[in-house]
RNA sequence: GGCCUCUUGGUCAAGCGGUUAAGACACCGCCCUUUCACGGCGGUAACAGGGGUUCGAAUCCCCUAGAGGUCACCA
């Protein structure tokens, strides 16, 4: 039986990257009739953020990523928020100090420090020297039972190799003499993630780990505490993180930096909060459809091997494998999703549209004064993220004010000059239309326009002007004067065209 | 800096010893057209560099370079 688990600490929101790796955690257990767990890595009691925790179950359940084992709904290998846990650990721990694996270590933050600085100077990495693996049994007991406060260390061999295999990178292997012997449980007796990792993967049976590469480099280390309690390994799958591309930045002052040439120039960085990269949450407000962005994010380091590009969570649940990870970092393309989001928006049943633009629509207008569906159906394959319907139709509340030039277009062979004498003739032929219904208008002001010897470029293009002042609107002249009603249209109309006479 | 890893167009990517090196986004052009979109058609653009191995290398090996990760009582 496959089990997966997705293991994020309450450190702050669920960033894209952190979806990503659920996604593929979560699909890699589907996949395989698995199950996906949720576990909550909590022992950095210091970084914890309040209510990062209902964040992440939030964020999740929006995603569509349903886990099978939780803190909120419980399993037969919980708890499964580490804090929770944290009588288990000091019991492994001391039966890896049994085993040679770990010692107690009783050093001094102060001796640390002084060890880090000696190092730092003779240009060397720092690594404990193992002083207190010199302590007699004896003497860590007297120790111990003065209440010195103590941490618990892993005890790394000085010589030889220390590997693990990786389903995606393959081999990985290291000299154990440049590996550290990191502390496993800290002096407030929470385990660090070195140990806990370990601990409840194995406790929990989870047979896959798949995790950030972060972990790749350190993941020997964990292999040599499996290997210590005589555990089976599990399958090591890394993935490499989400990157986003930005212009070089000053890390103070925040403003773009220039080379020689005076050009900005480009950085690749992870994505992050503080450089305004948007979390998962801060898209879905924006506008950014659901299965867009996951859509989007699946194919973000995971190819399908074929053509098809569009994907429900469902067909990823059948679709996905290990083969099409890519190993590489990936560049989060915010033109590409915008694609993604603007497909996505088109396949909505014109109802199903209509409900999520409301609100949208709402803050540019009152739609109970406007013919709502119509506006709807009009933004439908023009929108591409949510948050542009404002802008796009607050020229149908309030006329902007604009400028004359904007009559001239070339292909419309249409200016100033034309606008006005287009306006004044179309001025009567509306003002003769009743019904006013959009294919009436149509009817009468094309009928019109054959009649005048205007092109229809002429007279469409000024009248689309002259009732919205934008270059470009959201529906031609015809709709636009349909949605804004008669009155307003003429009203509309006269002003442009006091506006040319004076 | 040490160690680990990665490297196909601007971006996502296919490719697993023999291809005219797919496809998508973006960009450009044309068509459609009352604007903008949508849609349709077409185009520009890539194997990081250098050595090998091989009849043949984007694919295998080595070196160089660049990039990412990691070196905490953080995860």
């Amino acid at each position: 039986m496959v089990r997966t688990r997705f293991a994020p600490s309450p450190t702050g929101y669920l960033h894209l990257g952190g979806l990503r790796t659920a996604l593929y955690t979560y699909l890699y257990a589907r996949r395989n009739g698995g199950r996906f767990i949720l576990r909550i890595e909590d022992t950095d009691q210091v970084r914890e953020v309040p209510g990062a925790v209902d964040k992440i179950y939030e964020s999740l359940r929006q995603a569509g990523l349903t886990y099978d084992e939780g803190p909120d709904i419980g399993g037969e290998y919980g708890p499964y928020i580490q804090t929770q846990r944290r009588d288990l650990y000091p019991k492994y721990a001391r039966e890896l100090v049994k085993r040679g694996g770990a010692y107690y270590c009783f050093c001094s933050r102060e001796r640390l420090e002084r060890l880090r600085e000696e190092a730092e100077k003779k240009g060397q990495v720092f690594k404990y020297d193992k002083h207190c693996l010199r302590l007699t049994p004896e003497e860590v007991e007297k120790k111990l039972a003065a209440g010195e406060p103590y941490v618990i260390r892993q005890n790394i061999p000085e010589t030889g190799t220390a590997s693990f295999d990786d389903a995606l990178f393959g081999h990985v292997e290291v000299e154990c003499a440049t590996l550290d012997d990191n502390v496993l449980i800290k002096s407030d007796g929470l385990p660090t993630y070195n140990f806990a990792n370990v601990i409840d993967d194995h406790l929990m049976a989870i047979t896959h780990v798949m995790r950030g590469t972060e972990y790749l480099s350190s993941a020997p280390k964990y292999n040599l505490l499996y290997q210590a309690f005589g555990w089976e390994v599990p399958t090591y799958i890394h993935m490499p993180p989400v990157m986003r591309e930005d212009v070089k930045r000053d890390k103070v002052t925040r403003q773009p930096i220039l080379d020689e040439n005076g050009k900005t120039q480009n950085v690749v960085r992870k994505l992050s909060k503080r450089y305004g990269d948007p979390s998962f949450e801060d898209l879905l407000e924006q506008g950014y459809l659901r299965d867009a962005i996951v859509n989007f994010i699946a194919l973000l380091g995971w190819s399908p091997r074929s053509d098809q590009e569009f994907f429900s969570l469902a067909e990823l649940e059948e679709k996905f494998d290990l083969e099409g990870l890519n190993k590489s970092p990936s560049i989060f393309d915010m033109d590409k999703l915008g694609w993604f989001n603007g497909e996505y928006i088109r396949k909505l049943s014109p109802e199903a549209f209509a409900e999520t633009a409301a609100p949208w629509i709402a803050r540019a207008l009152d739609p109970a004064k406007f013919d709502f569906a119509r506006i709807a159906s009009l933004l439908q394959n023009r929108v591409t993220v949510m948050n542009q319907i404002p802008d796009m139709i607050a020229f149908l509340d309030t006329m902007p004010a604009f400028d004359s030039g904007l009559y001239t277009n070339k292909k419309q062979k249409c200016d100033a000059q034309v606008a006005l004498e287009a306006l004044k003739y179309l001025r009567g032929v509306l003002a003769g239309i009743d019904p006013w219904q959009e294919t009436e208008i149509h009817d009468r002001v094309m009928e019109g326009v054959r009649a005048s010897g205007f092109k229809t470029g002429q007279a469409l293009w000024p009248l689309r002007i002259a009732i919205s002042g934008l270059s470009s609107t959201p529906g031609g002249a015809i709709e636009i004067a349909y949605l804004l009603g008669k009155d307003e249209t003429l009203a509309r109309v006269d002003a442009a065209i006091q506006a040319l006479e004076a």
